[in-house]
DNA sequence: CAGCCGGATTTTGCATGCAAGATTGCTGCC
DNA sequence: GGCAGCAATCTTGCATGCAAAATCCGGCTG
């Protein structure tokens, strides 16, 4: 066992929750961490006794991978891990970017009170403090990354529609549809300066046009914003070794 | 059978899949036909003896129903019965608008053969044929349904993108979501024939967008061709009664 | 030598039962 | 009379076990 599993490890720090939301919670990690072959079809029993819960709540964590989409249900009995071609990707992201740029216009056209902008316009603040040093520190790293995630997800509650906060929500959870899919490996971080800047200035385009209702404008440029994530792909893409070290890499075909 | 519970009755019918596959089908029927209070608690042990399966079964079919977005999962442990706005069923609709446009101008740009347009064409072709009466028999309105279904189905195969297609197939499976939502019922055909010849007209322009290669005409045409649902939906809201008979109209809060 | 068929083994689907947690109603105190 | 605390009951989460279905493997036949 090369790189350990982390259910033999731990267990006390996800005891706490239900069997099934541990088992969910594992399991994607191994999944993404591709600790199963794709194609390969996954064995109840054997897993079981490795995650440490019954087949129940393994089932149901199969069962809720398999809707996120990361595997599939075979006709014929067993779950399978996905796999994904550069288009898949590429498809998710730019679904991400169609949903996304949905919200930012239904946002500008559904825009009561300015105040409402808070949480988009305190993201853009928080980010523009990470980059006062010269240099990107690791701290500010994960700040990015988080501020990032608060961006995005101020944004979909912007919309006002349950419905395609939820259609969102299921296309970052797609592999690699993450808004922050593809920063999260420390070997970008050299690189990474330029790209969060540019980003931060999409997130403010982006506030812009939803604070001056232009719908069609904040609709254009989240769209295009999502593109970004193209490019770290396709920077990953380029090495293959530092493609294995992306989460989710290996289960990409090439 | 009119408007019996089904549980009660044909068991013959759908025993021969799954328990799993039976609970999923029939208790979306039931929640569809409003057989629970929406924001009731779903109790399994009494409904388990009701559709003659046992808890685990059940439980699966609960899950997937939420997956699907007919059922909330209540932190505090327990299934509810989603209630759903207008303005929902209204944003469920330019949703899957906004996934069939996308889908449509795919099409348009990674068309190869002009054959593969073959199924959309063959749809025209066939709904064509149901007008040659001068009035809509209930035939020819389910045989409009089939003919809808098929296009629609095949505009999201044209795609060429897995991640697309499952995106569409999820909003589809919205309640209301579906391309055929809000003509299920007799109530409508007297008034349909006029709905329905506009449908295909938008259905050839759409092709002939496709083949064409014509993506962002493509794209229009598709996003504004969902719209068609919302008119449906304003003449059902007009008439309470008649949408106490509409498919999972009892599901709309007023 | 290849393909097919049948039995052994594995694997999944499901039912039952039990225990932990949630809910409800009652009782007693303020 | 209202509220807090407690207990009884109900509900869900999960483990185990069994039966059916699928898979695998070896032998047989063409």
């Amino acid at each position: 066992m090369p790189s350990v599993n982390p259910a033999e490890h731990s267990p006390s720090e996800s005891r706490s929750a239900s069997q099934t939301a541990r088992a969910t919670l594992l399991l994607r990690e191994m999944v993404i961490d591709g600790q199963f072959r794709p194609g390969e079809r996954i064995k109840e029993i054997p897993l079981s006794t490795r995650l440490h819960v019954s087949r129940i709540p393994l089932r149901l964590a199969l069962e809720r991978l398999a809707h996120e989409g990361l595997l599939e249900i075979r006709a014929t009995r067993g779950f399978v891990v996905q796999q994904f071609s550069t288009t898949d990707i590429y498809d998710a992201i730019d679904l991400r970017g169609l949903l996304e740029g949905a919200a930012a216009r239904l946002a500008a056209e559904r825009l009561r009170d300015p105040r409402d902008l808070a949480p988009l316009r305190d993201s853009c603040v928080a980010m523009e403090a990470l980059f006062d040093k010269r240099k990107l520190t690791l701290e500010a790293f994960t700040g990015f990354i988080e501020q990032n995630a608060r961006f995005h997800k101020g944004l979909a509650d912007l919309c006002r529609s349950r419905i395609l906060r939820r259609a969102i929500q299921q296309a970052s959870s797609l592999p690699f549809g993450s808004p922050s899919a593809f920063l999260l490996t420390q070997q970008f971080v050299a690189d990474s300066r330029h790209l969060f800047l540019v980003a931060l200035d999409h997130h403010r385009d982006i506030l812009d046009a939803i604070a001056g209702r232009e719908g069609a404008r904040a609709e254009t440029l989240a769209r295009e914003h999502a593109r970004l994530a193209r490019r770290n792909l396709d920077a990953a893409l380029k090495d293959r070794e530092l493609l294995k070290s992306v989460r989710g890499g290996k289960l990409i075909e090439l």
